[in-house]
DNA sequence: TGGTAAATTAGGAATGGTTACTGATTATGA
DNA sequence: TCATAATCAGTAACCATTCCTAATTTACCA
């Protein structure tokens, strides 16, 4: 994996941001790289997403995909009404039923509201 | 929310099939019904979504929603080497980290290797 | 039963996030 | 510096899903 000055922006981007879109990443990285191409962004989150230095969430904003910066294990709250994205710890989980399965990878996603959408 | 047969024929579908995608449950129907439209497949299966009485699973195949005729809470496997979504019984949780959330539902699906790929 | 309004459908076009392709540019190691 | 491989920008293509319209079907009441 070569060095460019796009993966490393893009990269920033997914730390100064919370579970940005690629549209948003795009957008971002493009206050100091004003000709990144979508493209470019959507093939270095693929490559960063199969390292395991990214996440992928498939979760919220209907059709579009999220990204997380932080690759330590944590679930996510989605609220259904604003839509955002929370980092939730990981509760324990003692999987059963899974005899013979090899489990890599462990996606816990929580729905409802958020405090300030269930406050109204 | 009218009968429609085509309706009836989805609901069949997604107990004969084992977590369809739409295009699936389109080609089981269209056994029986055939000239039922995609389009009508599709905005059933957000309706009973809607309704709670189907669950979308956005994760597996990418790139395809798959669909589950069983409402009852549970988990998914996912097999990333074939791809293949198989229920499992959802472990107990206790989520942390989530005052003042309104927790609706709990998402949870696991990824790895299913026993078959798991002995190549 | 007959008639009317509302719900549903088939078919196809449109949408939009994502991917693939191309020729040009850039990074790496000798 | 040079050769090679990786990466890029730009754009077209892809494809699951949604939207639109006129025609059909369903529900309900007189």
């Amino acid at each position: 994996m070569n060095y460019s000055k796009q993966r490393e922006a893009i990269v920033m981007a997914l730390h100064t941001l919370y579970h940005p879109t690629a549209e948003e990443i795009h957008a971002e990285v493009a206050k100091t790289l004003p000709k990144v191409s979508l493209g470019t962004v959507y093939r270095n989150l693929t490559q960063l997403v199969d390292r395991g230095i990214v996440r992928q969430l498939v979760e919220g904003e209907k059709g579009k995909a999220h990204f997380d910066g932080n690759a330590y294990p944590h679930a996510h709250f989605v609220c259904s009404a604003c839509g955002r994205i929370v980092d939730v710890p990981l509760a324990e989980q003692a999987p059963q039923g899974l005899q013979g399965f090899v489990v890599e990878q462990t996606v816990c996603t929580y729905k409802g509201l958020c405090p300030e959408c269930a406050g109204k």
